[in-house]
DNA sequence: TTTCATTATATGGTATGCCAGAAACCAGCG
DNA sequence: CGCTGGTTTCTGGCATACCATATAATGAAA
């Protein structure tokens, strides 16, 4: 049955200066060096204001939600600074990602459809044979495009969405990390295992795997990336 | 050598309105039964600004934060509503507390001091032989503070920060659980039990046992709590 | 009486102005 | 020349007024 109806399409929502103003600061925040030594972490209110052509209100708005997530600090009648975190604190999400993502390992290795898990082939075997050397860039992304997809497998919508604020966070010091070849290709062979696990649907294997790599991750950031 | 100096103590730190407004709505929300049929769930800008006695602009900022936590969700010129948790999210959290939780015991295994685990025996020995059935609520909040206990051996500031935000939400439905005797006394067994392994240092079992028993609650509240 | 269009009102969104505290600046004194 | 005390300026905190839209109230027409 063809229905010759309008295809009507959810109006152009226009959203809030303050949501606006917050992606737009979480954006540019992300896209600053803010562990460059010399980087300007200071913030001024009215400039911002001036930039984005608002007013001071649904600026502050939009501060008050990054201050609680963690991204800027606010101090009073001091400023407000973007928040550098601690190598300490890097461990720490790191931590935390690899207790969220090994449940969600085993979560998918519960819920996920074959098909699913097939799919993660296409983010392993490209890098099968294939010189890192050459493309270590594509292996960065396809790397994190794993990760999140065996979170999306997971169905948890909570874990993505923690994992993502954290990603946030840790994204910024990704530039400091120094991905070394090796580290890249022993990566592969990991992740390679933890498809195996899962299509075989070893929760037990598959969540211990998948801690166990994130947590060489942790060891490697906590030897070789400088920070403090 | 005594010095006859001034005894100073840090100024007394008052807080912006913005902060203390968002920790009062915060406890004035934690303390409403939300779940319960006839909760009213809309909360009014100007009626909270002159119950508070601030203007609107800190308290807007204030429940930006709370939006950005998830408490509240902000429908633009509809109103302010305090966020109902569905029992499917409710149950993801207990999933990441889960997660977390058994990272927590694995990390205390490695980090914490025997005096520090052996103080965990205050927190379960207690109830070793009593009658459960007339200290519930005593135990109610024993059971809470064995998992807090755990998560602070731990060392780790991220989880207890992510668990404490979840708890939040959690509270909220706590009422609506059914806390019979009998899984009381479960309870206190697995405790025992994740002491024990703790005290061993077996990190793995530790986070074995604190990762089931939290999802056994997991279990019980998909079975038995009624929220949607 | 019901329905629908119009109007009124309520509610959050935004802009603006003033205030208080902190930092920077400056002048005078030792 | 350096230190101290006061003054100016800068910056975020807060209050208030006005705006836009969603919703409720109203009343006229069917």
């Amino acid at each position: 049955m063809v229905k010759a109806q309008l295809e009507v399409q959810p109006i152009e929502e226009v959203q809030s200066l303050k949501s606006r103003t917050y992606e737009a600061l979480k954006a540019a925040i992300g896209a600053m060096k803010i562990y460059d030594a010399n980087a300007e972490l200071r913030l001024d209110e009215r400039a911002l204001s001036l930039q984005f052509g608002v007013s001071r209100t649904p600026l502050r708005e939009a501060l008050a939600q990054l201050e609680q997530e963690g991204l800027v600090r606010i101090a009073p009648r001091r400023g407000i600074f973007i928040v550098r975190k601690t190598k300490a604190e890097i461990l720490e999400m790191i931590t935390v990602w690899a207790a969220l993502e090994s449940m969600a390992a085993r979560l998918a290795t519960e819920v996920a459809s074959d098909a699913e898990i097939a799919g993660l082939h296409g983010l392993v075997d490209t890098f099968d044979s294939a010189d890192i050397e050459v493309h270590m860039g594509e292996y960065s992304d396809a790397n994190i495009r794993f990760h999140a997809a065996i979170i999306a497998l997971s169905g948890c919508k909570l874990i993505a969405e923690i994992t993502n604020g954290l990603f946030t966070h840790v994204r910024a010091i990704r530039q400091r990390t120094i991905f070394e070849q090796d580290r890249a290709r022993r990566s592969i062979v990991d992740h390679k295992e933890i498809v195996e696990a899962l299509e075989t649907r070893n929760g037990e294997r598959a969540e211990r795997l998948v801690r166990e790599h994130t947590l060489k991750l942790r060891q490697h950031v906590d030897q070789f990336v400088q920070l403090d």
